[in-house]
DNA sequence: ATTGAAAAGATCAGAGA
DNA sequence: TCTCTGATCTTTTCAAT
């Protein structure tokens, strides 16, 4: 079962082939595009655009943070049930530049955090800062050792 | 305590504020940053290639799952102690081209496993398919509702 | 889809620290 | 040795047709 399999519910084959291509290779021009896609440099760019408008293609500069030697963790977090805490919680996450991510679940755990930090003392402090929000319930840690693949790609090889 | 801080322990002024530029509009060029920052295009494009050439700075046509309504979940997996299987089992996910990001953790749980799929029915059998494999001990999974920010930058607004 | 002007990308020899 | 600059040439982008 492949990627194009799931997509092909949503996009139709050019677009996807077009997602394929620059998820392997950002800065790839319109024009290589067109060429391995099969449309002239024009209609590839429409359909990029296109991509790019709706949100379903971004364009990313990411850090990526084990290769700077960063050390980073993520925060299961059970929430309490106070609509209000919650938005305010998530909007300090948001707005926190040691925040990487945050996601929000349907199950036993409410929230995942990824946050980075010089080392792993700021780290654990970072992590225990943002635990004791009121908003927080329960929570767990959990060191991330190595990440392997990201974003659909394999990240330990290649650019 | 911001993004810059923690990152001049590993990189000069300069540096930083390439990476943080190009996370924030991954397309903006040279000769801008250069403008930017304070130097020649030609040096910031050698910069940004180092840069991208070490892997700490990637640029990535990301595909936006959830702005495209496909489902995805997290599966958190205990790993039996076996180097082997533990091997074979993660390049088995690397291979997966439904499994968008592996992350090893130090602590209760060995991996976080992200996956997709067309619907919840599929993405459960293949969340059941994959810890199945004989080097799995115990398992989470946690479905996704929504994701507020990804590579250090929020994601529902803007590009 | 084609065209043409403006912008960006890519390369290089030489300056400067 | 390493980094920056400015000149030059190629390619791409982008809007108009």
């Amino acid at each position: 079962m492949s990627w194009e399999e799931v997509f092909r519910n949503y996009l139709d084959d050019k677009d996807i082939r077009i997602l394929k291509l620059l998820n392997q290779d950002a800065n790839i021009s319109d024009a290589k595009l067109g060429k391995l896609v099969g449309l002239s440099k024009t209609a590839v760019r429409l359909r990029r655009v296109k991509l790019q408008n709706s949100g379903i293609l971004k364009i990313v500069g990411v850090v990526v943070l084990q290769n700077l030697g960063i050390p980073y963790a993520d925060l299961l977090v059970k929430l309490k049930n106070d609509i209000v805490l919650r938005e305010q919680f998530i909007n300090k996450l948001i707005a926190n530049d040691l925040v990487y991510e945050v996601t929000e679940y349907m199950g036993d755990w409410d929230l995942l955090i990824r946050l980075f930090h010089n080392n792993i003392a700021k780290l654990k402090d970072e992590s225990l800062k943002i635990i004791s929000d009121k908003a927080v319930q329960d929570y767990r840690i959990s060191y991330v050792v190595k990440t392997y693949k990201a974003w659909g790609k394999s990240i330990l090889s290649s650019i």
